[in-house]
This record gives structure tokens, C-alpha cells and sequence, in this order.
DNA sequence: CAGCATACTTCGTGATACGATGTATTGTGT
DNA sequence: ACACAATACATCGTATCACGAAGTATGCTG
């Protein structure tokens, strides 16, 4: 998938692979692989841009004797899901644009 | 609109707007301000990324004792805008992820 | 003649996705 | 026992790209 149309994707799927339950990065990514594919570099740059926006909070837990980082999402990461959401509008009236055979 | 957002759907956009006839960059982004916005910078250094990619071609041309820069779509160009819709399906079905309420 | 619209250009900057690379541990096949 | 994959996270450098600012130039209108 064409990395530009990822861009303004992948933040809003990190928020929604936490939204139902706490997760951590491994698992995250896996998650969301049948939707998008994102590298490890990526995710982790995310997650850390997330919590500096306090759009999530992380909690290290130990889990089978190693260290896991588990993000939970925040009131402002729910609601950067509900802006997107929001904005999908302005995005369909401009695939509507592309996509209509003629126009003037 | 979020920039983010914006990156995707730039390019398929400029080509959209010369799909039917020829057009000129001042005119491009008055035909497209009411789907989406760019500056003027934006949209030159945009037509010049598509020249290089020969997905269109320039020619000059005097209107009303001024120059004009005309800018012709080629098949390239064609093909850009079908491999975005392509593309559409998979976007769309992040979008389903992202507005789905629960998901496991 | 001032100010606005038309028309295009260049430069520097900040944001950001990615590959490459590194560190550790646990599990599995042979 | 040992190699190798999977799990789990981190850092660095790079390329791409949208944008604001600033500039150049012409034509039109009050």
C-alpha cells in the first residue's frame, strides 16, 4: 500500500488496536497486519508520539518473567479516533471527486 | 484538514483536475478549493514531481499576451488515478477496522 | 497610482515512515 | 546441546513531502 495513503492511517490504528484493551507493541502489530502493515520502527515511533500527546498512557508489566510494555488508550486518544471519523467525510467527498467520471 | 490525511489524495487529485482538459496551476487549486486546499507551493512542487514521473507534460502557452503553463495527463497519469482506486478497497477497509465498535 | 487578482518560482523547515541494526529472552526442532 | 525462529523493544540515519515565506512579474480596476 502506497506509504502516503498510510500516513494519516496508521496513528488512528494504533489507538484503535488499544481501544478495546490494553496492548503492547508485538501484539499491536500483529493485530492490525491483516489491515495494515507497519514496521517495528514505525509502530514504537507512534506509540512514543501518542504518549508525548497523552493520547496514551503505558504501564510496564511483567509478563512469564519479561518485561512488557502494555499501552492503555486515554480520553484524547477516544476522541482523535471521533475527529478522524469526522474528517472521513471531507475525505469521501474528495474520492468522490477522483473517482467521478466528469467534472466542471 | 489533517495534513496527514492530505498526503495520499494530493497527487490523484492534481491529476484529476487535468483528467478532462488541459489545465494551469492557478486554476487547478480554484477548481479544487472546494474539495481540498493546497498552497501554491505545494501544488508546483506537486506538478513538477509528476512531470518527472512522466505522468504529465507541460506546454506553454500565451493567453491574453501572458504565458501559461498547460498541463496535459498522459496514460501514466491515467494509470495513477486507477491504481488509486485500486488502492481504495484496502483503505476502506482500515476504515471499517477503525469505526468498528468492538474487534477481535 | 494603489491595491488586488493572476501566474509562477525558490528556499528552508518540520513531520514522519522506513530499513538497518542492536539487545535480550524464550521456545522448538534435530 | 545447539542452531534458529519467535518474542519484545530501542535507536539512528535517510528520503519524502506539504507548507509558509518571500520573491518576480503582469494586467485590471477604482
Amino acid at each position: 500500500m502506497d506509504i502516503q495513503l498510510k500516513r494519516g492511517l496508521l496513528e488512528v490504528c494504533v489507538l484503535t488496536a488499544i481501544k478495546n484493551e490494553p496492548s503492547y507493541g508485538y501484539k499491536i502489530i500483529k493485530d492490525m497486519a491483516p489491515y495494515i502493515v507497519m514496521s517495528e520502527s514505525t509502530l514504537y515511533t507512534i506509540l512514543k508520539r501518542l504518549e508525548m500527546a497523552n493520547m496514551l498512557t503505558v504501564k510496564t508489566a511483567e509478563h512469564d518473567g519479561r518485561l512488557r510494555k502494555y499501552y492503555h488508550i486515554t480520553k484524547a486518544g477516544l476522541g482523535r479516533i471521533e475527529d478522524f471519523k469526522d474528517e472521513w467525510r471531507e475525505v469521501m467527498s474528495i474520492y468522490k471527486f477522483v473517482t467521478k467520471e466528469d467534472f466542471e
